[in-house]
DNA sequence: TCTGGGGTCCTAGGACCC
DNA sequence: TCTGGGGTCCTAGGACCC
Protein backbone atom coordinates (compact mmCIF):
# COMPACT_ATOMS: atom_id res chain seq x y z
CA UNK A 1 0.00 0.00 0.00
CA UNK A 2 2.16 2.45 -1.33
CA UNK A 3 1.57 4.11 -4.63
CA UNK A 4 -1.67 6.35 -3.92
CA UNK A 5 -3.76 6.56 -7.04
CA UNK A 6 -7.46 8.74 -6.95
CA UNK A 7 -6.53 8.56 -3.06
CA UNK A 8 -6.72 4.91 -3.20
CA UNK A 9 -3.13 2.87 -2.11
CA UNK A 10 -2.97 0.06 -4.70
CA UNK A 11 -6.74 -0.66 -5.49
CA UNK A 12 -8.03 -4.25 -6.51
CA UNK A 13 -11.26 -4.70 -8.12
CA UNK A 14 -13.13 -8.04 -7.99
CA UNK A 15 -16.06 -9.10 -10.32
CA UNK A 16 -18.63 -11.34 -10.46
CA UNK A 17 -21.01 -12.41 -13.11
CA UNK A 18 -24.56 -12.89 -11.20
CA UNK A 19 -26.28 -15.98 -11.81
CA UNK A 20 -23.70 -16.53 -14.31
CA UNK A 21 -24.77 -20.33 -15.43
CA UNK A 22 -28.45 -19.63 -15.33
CA UNK A 23 -27.80 -16.09 -17.20
CA UNK A 24 -26.25 -17.83 -19.92
CA UNK A 25 -28.92 -20.55 -20.46
CA UNK A 26 -30.96 -17.15 -20.78
CA UNK A 27 -29.05 -15.65 -23.38
CA UNK A 28 -29.55 -19.30 -25.52
CA UNK A 29 -33.39 -19.21 -24.97
CA UNK A 30 -34.55 -16.01 -23.98
CA UNK A 31 -38.25 -17.22 -23.54
CA UNK A 32 -36.47 -18.50 -20.50
CA UNK A 33 -36.36 -14.39 -19.16
CA UNK A 34 -38.21 -13.72 -16.21
CA UNK A 35 -38.51 -17.62 -14.94
CA UNK A 36 -36.81 -19.50 -12.12
CA UNK A 37 -34.14 -20.80 -13.97
CA UNK A 38 -31.94 -23.45 -12.28
CA UNK A 39 -29.19 -25.45 -13.46
CA UNK A 40 -26.95 -27.90 -12.15
CA UNK A 41 -27.16 -32.37 -11.46
CA UNK A 42 -30.49 -33.15 -12.78
CA UNK A 43 -30.00 -37.17 -11.32
CA UNK A 44 -31.21 -38.07 -7.90
CA UNK A 45 -28.16 -36.94 -6.67
CA UNK A 46 -27.28 -33.66 -8.15
CA UNK A 47 -27.71 -30.37 -6.27
CA UNK A 48 -28.31 -26.91 -7.83
CA UNK A 49 -25.23 -24.99 -9.31
CA UNK A 50 -27.04 -22.09 -10.22
CA UNK A 51 -30.11 -20.31 -9.74
CA UNK A 52 -31.60 -17.41 -11.12
CA UNK A 53 -32.60 -14.00 -8.98
CA UNK A 54 -36.53 -15.47 -9.71
CA UNK A 55 -35.80 -19.18 -8.40
CA UNK A 56 -33.66 -17.69 -5.63
CA UNK A 57 -36.56 -16.27 -4.66
CA UNK A 58 -38.74 -19.45 -4.17
CA UNK A 59 -35.95 -20.46 -1.84
CA UNK A 60 -33.41 -22.27 -4.27
CA UNK A 61 -29.59 -22.11 -3.21
CA UNK A 62 -26.70 -23.10 -4.87
CA UNK A 63 -25.25 -26.40 -3.36
CA UNK A 64 -28.69 -27.25 -2.36
CA UNK A 65 -29.58 -30.74 -3.67
CA UNK A 66 -31.85 -30.60 -6.79
CA UNK A 67 -34.77 -32.96 -5.24
CA UNK A 68 -35.06 -30.44 -2.91
CA UNK A 69 -35.34 -27.40 -5.13
CA UNK A 70 -37.71 -29.12 -7.37
CA UNK A 71 -40.19 -29.89 -4.01
CA UNK A 72 -39.50 -25.32 -3.28
CA UNK A 73 -39.77 -24.40 -6.61
CA UNK A 74 -42.14 -27.12 -8.95
CA UNK A 75 -42.31 -25.59 -11.38
CA UNK A 76 -38.84 -23.89 -11.97
CA UNK A 77 -36.95 -24.72 -15.29
CA UNK A 78 -34.24 -27.48 -14.60
CA UNK A 79 -31.10 -27.70 -16.81
CA UNK A 80 -27.88 -29.60 -17.10
CA UNK A 81 -24.85 -27.60 -17.16
CA UNK A 82 -23.43 -26.61 -20.67
CA UNK A 83 -19.98 -26.31 -19.62
CA UNK A 84 -18.48 -25.30 -23.49
CA UNK A 85 -21.07 -22.54 -23.56
CA UNK A 86 -19.98 -21.23 -19.97
CA UNK A 87 -16.59 -21.26 -21.35
CA UNK A 88 -17.14 -19.48 -24.38
CA UNK A 89 -18.83 -17.09 -22.53
CA UNK A 90 -16.18 -16.68 -19.97
CA UNK A 91 -13.73 -16.04 -22.63
CA UNK A 92 -15.23 -13.21 -24.24
CA UNK A 93 -15.59 -11.55 -20.60
CA UNK A 94 -12.00 -12.15 -20.32
CA UNK A 95 -11.31 -10.30 -22.96
CA UNK A 96 -12.78 -7.10 -21.18
CA UNK A 97 -10.93 -7.46 -17.97
CA UNK A 98 -7.92 -7.80 -20.05
CA UNK A 99 -8.81 -4.35 -21.94
CA UNK A 100 -8.86 -2.81 -18.54
CA UNK A 101 -5.76 -4.37 -16.65
CA UNK A 102 -2.81 -6.30 -17.90
CA UNK A 103 -2.97 -8.46 -14.32
CA UNK A 104 -6.03 -10.39 -14.17
CA UNK A 105 -6.64 -13.38 -11.93
CA UNK A 106 -9.39 -15.61 -12.52
CA UNK A 107 -10.92 -17.32 -10.24
CA UNK A 108 -13.31 -19.52 -11.56
CA UNK A 109 -15.65 -19.10 -15.07
CA UNK A 110 -16.92 -16.47 -13.56
CA UNK A 111 -15.04 -14.41 -11.09
CA UNK A 112 -11.83 -12.57 -11.46
CA UNK A 113 -9.37 -9.98 -9.75
CA UNK A 114 -7.83 -7.05 -11.38
CA UNK A 115 -4.87 -5.11 -10.03
CA UNK A 116 -5.61 -1.58 -10.87
CA UNK A 117 -2.51 0.04 -10.16
CA UNK A 118 -1.65 2.23 -12.62
CA UNK A 119 -5.23 1.38 -14.87
CA UNK A 120 -6.72 4.08 -12.96
CA UNK A 121 -4.99 6.74 -14.42
CA UNK A 122 -6.99 7.21 -17.37
CA UNK A 123 -10.27 7.14 -15.31
CA UNK A 124 -11.74 10.09 -13.17
CA UNK A 125 -11.02 7.25 -9.85
CA UNK A 126 -11.84 3.37 -9.39
CA UNK A 127 -15.36 3.79 -9.84
CA UNK A 128 -15.66 5.45 -12.92
CA UNK A 129 -13.32 2.36 -14.21
CA UNK A 130 -15.84 0.07 -12.64
CA UNK A 131 -18.72 1.34 -13.80
CA UNK A 132 -16.93 1.31 -17.37
CA UNK A 133 -16.09 -2.31 -16.97
CA UNK A 134 -20.08 -3.35 -16.31
CA UNK A 135 -21.38 -1.15 -18.96
CA UNK A 136 -18.16 -2.73 -21.40
CA UNK A 137 -19.24 -6.48 -20.11
CA UNK A 138 -22.85 -5.72 -20.65
CA UNK A 139 -22.42 -4.47 -24.36
CA UNK A 140 -20.23 -7.02 -25.30
CA UNK A 141 -21.83 -10.27 -23.76
CA UNK A 142 -25.16 -9.37 -22.45
CA UNK A 143 -24.04 -10.37 -19.10
CA UNK A 144 -24.15 -8.60 -15.81
CA UNK A 145 -21.70 -8.50 -13.59
CA UNK A 146 -21.27 -6.54 -10.29
CA UNK A 147 -17.80 -5.48 -9.10
CA UNK A 148 -16.30 -4.82 -5.59
CA UNK A 149 -13.57 -2.32 -5.13
CA UNK A 150 -11.47 -2.28 -2.31
CA UNK A 151 -7.50 -2.03 -0.93
CA UNK A 152 -7.26 -5.35 -1.27
CA UNK A 153 -8.93 -8.41 -2.37
CA UNK A 154 -10.22 -9.89 1.02
CA UNK A 155 -12.30 -6.44 0.90
CA UNK A 156 -12.88 -6.13 -3.22
CA UNK A 157 -14.29 -10.08 -2.94
CA UNK A 158 -16.62 -8.84 0.02
CA UNK A 159 -17.46 -5.36 -1.41
CA UNK A 160 -18.69 -7.29 -4.70
CA UNK A 161 -20.83 -9.83 -2.27
CA UNK A 162 -22.26 -7.25 -0.90
CA UNK A 163 -22.85 -5.19 -4.05
CA UNK A 164 -25.34 -7.94 -6.36
CA UNK A 165 -27.39 -7.90 -7.69
CA UNK A 166 -26.33 -5.51 -10.90
CA UNK A 167 -23.95 -3.98 -8.87
CA UNK A 168 -20.64 -1.42 -7.97
CA UNK A 169 -19.69 -1.41 -4.01
CA UNK A 170 -15.86 0.63 -2.94
CA UNK A 171 -14.86 0.43 0.17
CA UNK A 172 -12.23 3.13 0.14
CA UNK A 173 -9.51 3.12 2.55
CA UNK A 174 -11.01 5.32 5.52
CA UNK A 175 -14.82 2.97 5.42
CA UNK A 176 -12.96 -0.09 5.71
CA UNK A 177 -13.62 -0.56 9.65
CA UNK A 178 -16.99 0.66 9.33
CA UNK A 179 -18.31 -1.88 6.83
CA UNK A 180 -15.85 -5.18 7.99
CA UNK A 181 -16.45 -5.53 11.71
CA UNK A 182 -20.85 -5.79 11.95
CA UNK A 183 -20.31 -8.75 9.62
CA UNK A 184 -20.36 -12.36 10.61
CA UNK A 185 -17.50 -14.10 11.11
CA UNK A 186 -18.36 -16.51 8.60
CA UNK A 187 -18.04 -13.28 5.80
CA UNK A 188 -13.98 -13.93 7.10
CA UNK A 189 -12.34 -16.00 4.12
CA UNK A 190 -11.27 -19.52 5.17
CA UNK A 191 -13.72 -19.24 7.78
CA UNK A 192 -16.36 -21.92 6.59
CA UNK A 193 -19.03 -24.00 8.83
CA UNK A 194 -16.29 -25.75 11.19
CA UNK A 195 -14.00 -22.64 11.68
CA UNK A 196 -17.26 -20.47 12.35
CA UNK A 197 -18.66 -22.62 15.10
CA UNK A 198 -14.98 -23.04 16.79
CA UNK A 199 -15.19 -18.86 16.82
CA UNK A 200 -18.97 -19.01 18.34
CA UNK A 201 -17.27 -21.45 20.84
CA UNK A 202 -15.22 -18.79 21.63
CA UNK A 203 -17.86 -16.42 21.78
CA UNK A 204 -16.60 -14.29 18.76
CA UNK A 205 -19.86 -13.57 16.41
CA UNK A 206 -19.32 -10.63 14.24
CA UNK A 207 -15.53 -9.88 12.74
CA UNK A 208 -15.23 -6.74 14.95
CA UNK A 209 -15.44 -9.45 18.06
CA UNK A 210 -12.42 -11.24 16.12
CA UNK A 211 -10.76 -8.36 15.78
CA UNK A 212 -10.92 -6.90 19.64
CA UNK A 213 -9.07 -10.42 20.19
CA UNK A 214 -4.86 -10.03 20.33
CA UNK A 215 -3.46 -11.93 17.28
CA UNK A 216 -1.46 -13.93 19.80
CA UNK A 217 -4.24 -15.31 21.18
CA UNK A 218 -6.00 -15.89 18.13
CA UNK A 219 -2.74 -17.94 17.19
CA UNK A 220 -2.85 -19.98 20.05
CA UNK A 221 -6.00 -20.96 19.78
CA UNK A 222 -6.06 -21.44 15.91
CA UNK A 223 -2.39 -21.76 14.83
CA UNK A 224 -1.55 -20.23 11.63
CA UNK A 225 -5.04 -19.99 10.90
CA UNK A 226 -5.44 -17.61 13.80
CA UNK A 227 -2.69 -15.07 12.38
CA UNK A 228 -4.43 -15.00 9.12
CA UNK A 229 -7.76 -14.26 10.74
CA UNK A 230 -6.31 -11.51 13.04
CA UNK A 231 -4.98 -9.71 10.08
CA UNK A 232 -8.49 -10.06 7.49
CA UNK A 233 -10.76 -9.28 10.68
CA UNK A 234 -8.30 -5.66 10.98
CA UNK A 235 -8.75 -5.26 7.16
CA UNK A 236 -5.47 -6.26 6.15
CA UNK A 237 -4.77 -8.87 3.55
CA UNK A 238 -1.24 -8.61 1.48
CA UNK A 239 -2.12 -11.53 -0.96
CA UNK A 240 -1.13 -9.72 -4.69
CA UNK A 241 -3.04 -10.01 -7.52
CA UNK A 242 -1.17 -12.70 -9.71
CA UNK A 243 -1.76 -12.83 -13.38
CA UNK A 244 -2.91 -16.16 -14.44
CA UNK A 245 -1.58 -18.47 -11.73
CA UNK A 246 -0.15 -22.17 -12.96
CA UNK A 247 -3.03 -24.66 -12.82
CA UNK A 248 -1.40 -26.99 -9.73
CA UNK A 249 -4.06 -30.19 -10.60
CA UNK A 250 -6.56 -31.72 -13.36
CA UNK A 251 -9.35 -34.26 -12.05
CA UNK A 252 -12.02 -35.90 -12.94
CA UNK A 253 -15.09 -37.17 -10.32
CA UNK A 254 -18.31 -38.85 -10.84
CA UNK A 255 -20.93 -39.69 -8.09
CA UNK A 256 -23.26 -42.65 -9.34
CA UNK A 257 -27.23 -42.35 -9.82
CA UNK A 258 -26.75 -46.22 -7.85
CA UNK A 259 -23.30 -46.81 -6.20
CA UNK A 260 -21.25 -49.32 -7.96
CA UNK A 261 -20.64 -52.68 -6.36
CA UNK A 262 -18.86 -55.16 -8.61
CA UNK A 263 -15.05 -54.66 -9.80
CA UNK A 264 -16.01 -54.56 -13.39
CA UNK A 265 -17.76 -51.70 -12.78
CA UNK A 266 -15.52 -49.67 -10.54
CA UNK A 267 -12.72 -50.64 -13.56
CA UNK A 268 -15.12 -49.31 -16.30
CA UNK A 269 -15.39 -45.84 -13.96
CA UNK A 270 -11.96 -45.74 -13.06
CA UNK A 271 -11.00 -46.57 -17.12
CA UNK A 272 -13.59 -43.47 -18.38
CA UNK A 273 -12.12 -41.21 -15.50
CA UNK A 274 -8.58 -41.52 -16.25
CA UNK A 275 -9.57 -41.39 -20.44
CA UNK A 276 -11.01 -37.68 -19.28
CA UNK A 277 -8.22 -36.52 -17.39
CA UNK A 278 -5.32 -37.84 -19.66
CA UNK A 279 -7.42 -35.78 -22.84
CA UNK A 280 -7.62 -32.83 -20.67
CA UNK A 281 -3.92 -33.34 -19.54
CA UNK A 282 -2.94 -33.71 -23.32
CA UNK A 283 -5.41 -30.37 -24.54
CA UNK A 284 -2.79 -28.06 -22.25
CA UNK A 285 0.25 -29.74 -23.62
CA UNK A 286 1.26 -30.83 -19.79
CA UNK A 287 1.50 -34.10 -17.56
CA UNK A 288 1.45 -34.71 -14.01
CA UNK A 289 3.63 -37.29 -12.06
CA UNK A 290 1.29 -38.20 -9.08
CA UNK A 291 -1.79 -39.70 -9.99
CA UNK A 292 -4.99 -39.36 -6.71
CA UNK A 293 -7.63 -42.00 -6.51
CA UNK A 294 -10.82 -40.52 -4.37
CA UNK A 295 -13.36 -42.92 -2.95
CA UNK A 296 -16.29 -42.23 -1.54
CA UNK A 297 -18.64 -44.84 0.02
CA UNK A 298 -22.53 -45.49 0.32
CA UNK A 299 -21.79 -44.07 4.44
CA UNK A 300 -20.19 -40.85 2.52
CA UNK A 301 -16.53 -42.34 4.35
CA UNK A 302 -14.05 -40.92 1.74
CA UNK A 303 -10.71 -42.07 1.58
CA UNK A 304 -7.80 -41.16 -0.57
CA UNK A 305 -4.76 -42.77 -2.49
CA UNK A 306 -1.75 -40.89 -4.11
CA UNK A 307 1.41 -42.86 -6.01
CA UNK A 308 4.41 -40.52 -7.53
CA UNK A 309 5.11 -42.05 -10.13
CA UNK A 310 9.16 -42.00 -11.48
CA UNK A 311 8.07 -39.24 -14.26
CA UNK A 312 5.67 -37.60 -15.50
CA UNK A 313 2.71 -39.21 -17.83
CA UNK A 314 -0.09 -37.81 -19.86
CA UNK A 315 -1.72 -40.69 -21.57
CA UNK A 316 -4.73 -43.13 -20.11
CA UNK A 317 -2.88 -46.32 -20.05
CA UNK A 318 -0.46 -45.09 -17.20
CA UNK A 319 -2.82 -43.04 -15.32
CA UNK A 320 -5.75 -46.08 -15.14
CA UNK A 321 -3.35 -48.25 -14.48
CA UNK A 322 -2.17 -46.60 -11.40
CA UNK A 323 -5.64 -45.60 -10.49
CA UNK A 324 -6.84 -49.01 -10.42
CA UNK A 325 -4.18 -50.05 -8.17
CA UNK A 326 -4.82 -47.14 -5.87
CA UNK A 327 -8.44 -47.80 -6.02
CA UNK A 328 -7.85 -51.66 -4.72
CA UNK A 329 -5.44 -50.64 -1.96
CA UNK A 330 -8.01 -48.28 -0.72
CA UNK A 331 -11.28 -50.57 -1.01
CA UNK A 332 -9.18 -53.61 0.53
CA UNK A 333 -8.67 -50.93 3.96
CA UNK A 334 -12.37 -51.47 4.21
CA UNK A 335 -13.37 -54.98 6.09
CA UNK A 336 -17.15 -54.76 4.59
CA UNK A 337 -18.14 -55.58 0.91
CA UNK A 338 -17.68 -51.72 -1.31
CA UNK A 339 -20.69 -49.45 -2.33
CA UNK A 340 -19.01 -47.13 -3.88
CA UNK A 341 -20.76 -43.90 -4.42
CA UNK A 342 -18.45 -42.03 -5.89
CA UNK A 343 -14.77 -42.36 -7.67
CA UNK A 344 -12.46 -39.91 -8.21
CA UNK A 345 -8.95 -39.67 -10.59
CA UNK A 346 -6.76 -36.72 -10.56
CA UNK A 347 -3.06 -35.73 -11.45
CA UNK A 348 -0.90 -33.42 -9.86
CA UNK A 349 2.61 -32.38 -9.53
CA UNK A 350 2.20 -30.96 -13.21
CA UNK A 351 5.19 -30.12 -15.65
CA UNK A 352 4.50 -28.21 -18.18
CA UNK A 353 5.53 -30.52 -21.39
CA UNK A 354 3.64 -33.44 -22.66
CA UNK A 355 4.67 -36.30 -21.39
CA UNK A 356 5.65 -37.67 -24.89
CA UNK A 357 8.65 -35.35 -24.90
CA UNK A 358 10.17 -36.81 -22.02
CA UNK A 359 9.58 -40.58 -22.41
CA UNK A 360 12.73 -42.92 -22.94
CA UNK A 361 13.21 -46.08 -24.05
CA UNK A 362 13.36 -48.02 -20.66
CA UNK A 363 9.62 -46.96 -20.08
CA UNK A 364 8.84 -48.97 -23.07
CA UNK A 365 8.04 -52.56 -20.99
CA UNK A 366 6.35 -50.52 -18.33
CA UNK A 367 3.99 -48.77 -20.75
CA UNK A 368 3.21 -51.71 -22.76
CA UNK A 369 2.47 -53.75 -19.93
CA UNK A 370 -0.44 -51.03 -18.90
CA UNK A 371 -1.40 -50.90 -22.56
CA UNK A 372 -2.13 -54.69 -22.26
CA UNK A 373 -4.61 -53.95 -19.28
CA UNK A 374 -6.19 -51.10 -21.11
CA UNK A 375 -6.63 -53.71 -24.39
CA UNK A 376 -7.62 -56.30 -22.04
CA UNK A 377 -10.58 -54.03 -20.11
CA UNK A 378 -11.42 -52.54 -23.77
CA UNK A 379 -12.09 -55.85 -25.32
CA UNK A 380 -14.28 -57.16 -22.22
CA UNK A 381 -15.58 -53.74 -21.91
CA UNK A 382 -19.22 -54.22 -20.51
CA UNK A 383 -18.55 -57.90 -19.73
CA UNK A 384 -19.05 -58.52 -16.18
CA UNK A 385 -16.68 -61.60 -16.29
CA UNK A 386 -13.91 -58.75 -15.79
CA UNK A 387 -12.64 -58.46 -12.04
CA UNK A 388 -10.11 -55.61 -11.05
CA UNK A 389 -8.29 -58.91 -10.01
CA UNK A 390 -7.67 -60.25 -13.18
CA UNK A 391 -6.85 -56.66 -14.59
CA UNK A 392 -4.36 -56.63 -11.75
CA UNK A 393 -2.68 -60.20 -12.74
C1' DT B 1 -32.81 -31.92 2.84
C1' DC B 2 -29.26 -35.48 2.05
C1' DT B 3 -25.39 -34.06 0.44
C1' DG B 4 -21.71 -32.13 -7.31
C1' DG B 5 -17.49 -31.26 -9.54
C1' DG B 6 -13.79 -28.32 -10.24
C1' DG B 7 -10.11 -26.86 -7.51
C1' DT B 8 -6.58 -24.68 -3.43
C1' DC B 9 -4.18 -24.76 0.89
C1' DC B 10 -2.73 -26.60 5.45
C1' DT B 11 -1.19 -30.14 8.79
C1' DA B 12 1.02 -34.12 10.51
C1' DG B 13 3.64 -38.25 10.44
C1' DG B 14 7.03 -41.26 8.37
C1' DA B 15 10.94 -42.21 5.23
C1' DC B 16 15.23 -40.91 3.91
C1' DC B 17 19.54 -38.24 3.62
C1' DC B 18 23.27 -35.79 5.64
C1' DT C 1 27.22 -48.45 21.31
C1' DC C 2 23.78 -45.30 21.33
C1' DT C 3 21.67 -41.37 19.66
C1' DG C 4 20.86 -35.82 17.16
C1' DG C 5 18.55 -32.74 14.45
C1' DG C 6 17.49 -30.34 10.13
C1' DG C 7 15.69 -30.60 5.50
C1' DT C 8 12.94 -32.57 1.94
C1' DC C 9 9.74 -35.60 -0.16
C1' DC C 10 5.66 -38.38 0.06
C1' DT C 11 1.09 -39.66 1.69
C1' DA C 12 -3.57 -39.03 3.94
C1' DG C 13 -7.00 -36.28 5.61
C1' DG C 14 -9.62 -32.17 6.21
C1' DA C 15 -11.35 -27.39 5.61
C1' DC C 16 -12.60 -24.29 2.36
C1' DC C 17 -13.98 -21.77 -2.09
C1' DC C 18 -17.12 -21.21 -6.30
Amino acid sequence: MTATEGGWPTPVLHADLDAFYASVEVIKDPALAGKPVIVGGTSSRGVVTSASYEARRMGVTSAMPTSRARRLCPYGIYLPPDFDAYGRYSKQVREVFDSFSPVVEPLALDEAFLDLRGATRMWPGPEALGEALRREVKRATGLVVSVGLAPNKFLAKLASRHAKPDGLLAISPDSVTAFLHPLPVSDLWGVGERTAELLERLGLRTIGDVAAVPAATLQRALGTMGGQLARLAAGSDSRPVIADPPRKSVGAEETFERDLVTDAEIAQALLRLSDRVSSRLRSAGISGQTVNVKVRFANFVTLTRAKTLPREVDSTAPIFATAKALCAKAIDSRSTSPRVRLLGVSVSQLGEWPASEQISLEDEPRWSAAEGALDEIRRKFGDTAVTLGTLLS
